[in-house]
DNA sequence: CCGAAAGTTAGACAGGTGTCAATATAGAGG
DNA sequence: CCTCTATATTGACACCTGTCTAACTTTCGG
């Protein structure tokens, strides 16, 4: 039973009191957190343009070396960018001789956009 | 330097035409800065939860009455995240009477969940 | 081993963010 | 007009972020 039984309430207008009880709380805290941290790394336009690019590549990786070229920040920025990305579980990485490769993790990426997706946002229920 | 051009367009509403050459870049710069600003918004854990509360209300609205008393932080903190949801174009809202209301913006929620949804991210085609 | 190349880490720093208390503003109801 | 309630705005402040340069680590080629 997902969503507990929200009892509904017109409250259309203003007449008396304010609106309903909204007490089934869709995302709780703890959830919450969870993804907006995935949600945070993908609050800046480096970081998004870099899982975009490791995401769209036809090889299902990236080479960092082919990556730093195409921004304006400097390597350890980049570096910096895509420690975060991993940390938010969004990328994975393996190095093969002098070159490090980065993956998406698409599990985690779908589970933000399926969040996204659910018109109420409902999904965990507290 | 660096910094995309950006042309402000805040909560912009338009936005649904996109799509790009894809091939060579798959997010640029321009258009990841609009999308960053909406995950940004979403990057903090009472934002995401207030975005929840207000997508899922069966009432399609909420009253921020009803909103304040479910955090930990203290009424201007919750108005001053409402302002940044509402600058990210992630929600709008209405006065009536002595009460403001919120509700989603769907489309542009619908608009990240489908780039997060596209195995390679491409944008979504019109 | 040595030195060069690819990435990451460390330290520093300007600017941004989240929070609160105090104050302002907007309606509702006398 | 005055006051009360609901939100928003302002100002202050501790902390977090994104960026750089410098230095370090790992690995490959002699």
């Amino acid at each position: 039973m997902s969503k507990v039984a929200v009892a509904s309430e017109p409250a259309g207008v203003s007449s008396q009191g304010c609106c309903a009880p909204l007490e089934a709380v869709p995302l709780d805290p703890a959830h919450a957190a969870d993804m907006a941290k995935m949600f945070k790394a993908l609050g800046d336009p480096v970081r998004l343009r870099l899982l975009s690019l490791i995401s769209a590549h036809p090889d299902g990786e990236v080479c960092v070396c082919d990556l730093t070229d195409l921004f304006d920040v400097a390597a350890p920025t980049i570096s910096y960018h895509l420690k975060l990305l991993r940390e938010a579980g969004l990328v994975d990485h393996e190095r093969r001789g002098t070159w490090v490769y980065y993956r998406p993790m698409r599990e985690r990426m779908y589970q933000l956009s399926a969040l996204l997706a659910a018109s109420d946002m409902a999904l965990p229920v507290r």
